[in-house]
DNA sequence: TATATGCGCAACTTTTGGGTTGCGCAAATT
DNA sequence: AATTTGCGCAACCCAAAAGTTGCGCATATA
């Protein structure tokens, strides 16, 4: 089953693992220890991030260590781009604003 | 119970209802109209995304105008932050294979 | 070779969540 | 005043998802 990036991130299990792997690389063990969570849990979590790609396996003998990828991350940014536009409006706004109080003293 | 904004986007429908009110408010109704959706069915949806702000009503006798919340989303855009720092990093390791491997020609 | 360890997969339970219908209330319309 | 319209809330149904336990398999270690 495909996953989506915004259901991946929507889990705050899954945004500490990101956060995690983002500073190292971690096998699915120590990211139990880490979290107070059976290692099969977090297995799950990890599917769910390693189908939609926000983070890669590098085998090791037995060992499995989770890279984040950043790429996969920046279509998050992408979509944020559409209401960049908005936010940037409303600070013009503001500006608009605050200009013209400062004009009115 | 206070919603978070994660969660908040991880639904397509909620996601689509953000990207109409961030061009312009519209009314419970007329959201409805646009997805083939009952109006309850819209109204939960509307719950969810103002009890985490990231919409704001504004009543006018007895239509509401729902509107997008920019400055909310920036919340997303901050915690993005953090992994910033890995896709440019990336980056500039694709840049140096580039430049090792122009060397080498 | 026997045993430990690290892992993923499958089955099951419980919680969450998106959808519906059926209200009641307030504002507009007649 | 009676009716229509726009809305939120509550109860309910069903599907999805997060957690558990219990496997089996492959790789280390004794």
């Amino acid at each position: 089953m495909k996953q989506d990036i915004f259901q991946a991130i929507a889990d705050p299990t899954r945004r500490a693992i990101l956060t995690l792997l983002a500073i190292q690389a971690l096998t699915p063990n120590v990211m139990a220890e880490k979290f107070d969570m059976t290692r099969q849990a977090v297995s799950k979590h990890i599917k769910v991030l390693y189908e939609c790609e926000l983070i890669k396996p590098e085998q090791t003998g037995r060992e499995i260590y989770y890279h984040f990828n950043a790429k996969k991350m920046q279509e998050f940014d992408n979509w944020l781009a559409q209401f960049r536009q908005n936010w940037e409006t409303q600070f013009n706004q503001l500006d608009q604003l605050l200009t013209i109080i400062k004009t009115k003293e």
